[in-house]
DNA sequence: AGCCTTTGACCAGCG
DNA sequence: TCGCTGGTCAAAGGC
């Protein structure tokens, strides 16, 4: 995997929609994502093993909407995500069409305050 | 009926 | 060259 991409990492907590939904499905690994107010559809999840924690996979519904979301989260209380590309559209909650929405995306929100400090790059070895 | 979610397998890139 | 990881797609099931 490679690092360098519009891909950053900003670590504020900005839970102003902090949106929870339980799930309860089974024995699996549902998490409480925040509604963001995009339609996201879930394509795939990993549990990524360098890192020791699961990582989900979202796509916009909309189709000229190219964005992306990651999220991985190793507990429900530590959990990190992280939006990749830019919206076609204005946010169904934001009427604001301010031309933001042509932002390079990017923005995590980091839920719990076990974070290590360090906003690095994925450098490590075991 | 439609939509979304979940799991597995496949592929590609890099070490 | 092979192996491994990460990422994406596909199909099925459930609500």
């Amino acid at each position: 995997m490679s690092e360098a991409s519009s891909t950053r990492e900003t670590s504020m907590e900005t839970d102003q929609e902090g949106r929870e939904e339980q799930d309860t499905d089974r024995g699996g690994q549902r998490l409480v994502l925040p509604e963001d107010g995009h339609g996201w559809k879930k394509y795939g999840q990993k549990f990524i093993k360098k890192i020791g924690k699961f990582r989900s996979y979202f796509k916009c519904q909309k189709q000229n909407c190219v964005a992306k979301k990651r999220v991985e989260w190793s507990n429900p209380d530590y959990i990190r995500i992280w939006y990749e590309g830019s919206h076609n559209h204005a946010s169904s909650t934001q009427g604001t069409s301010s031309s933001a929405a042509n932002q390079d995306s990017l923005y995590a929100q980091v839920f719990g305050s076990d974070q290590p400090a360090a906003s690095r790059t994925h450098h490590q070895d075991a």
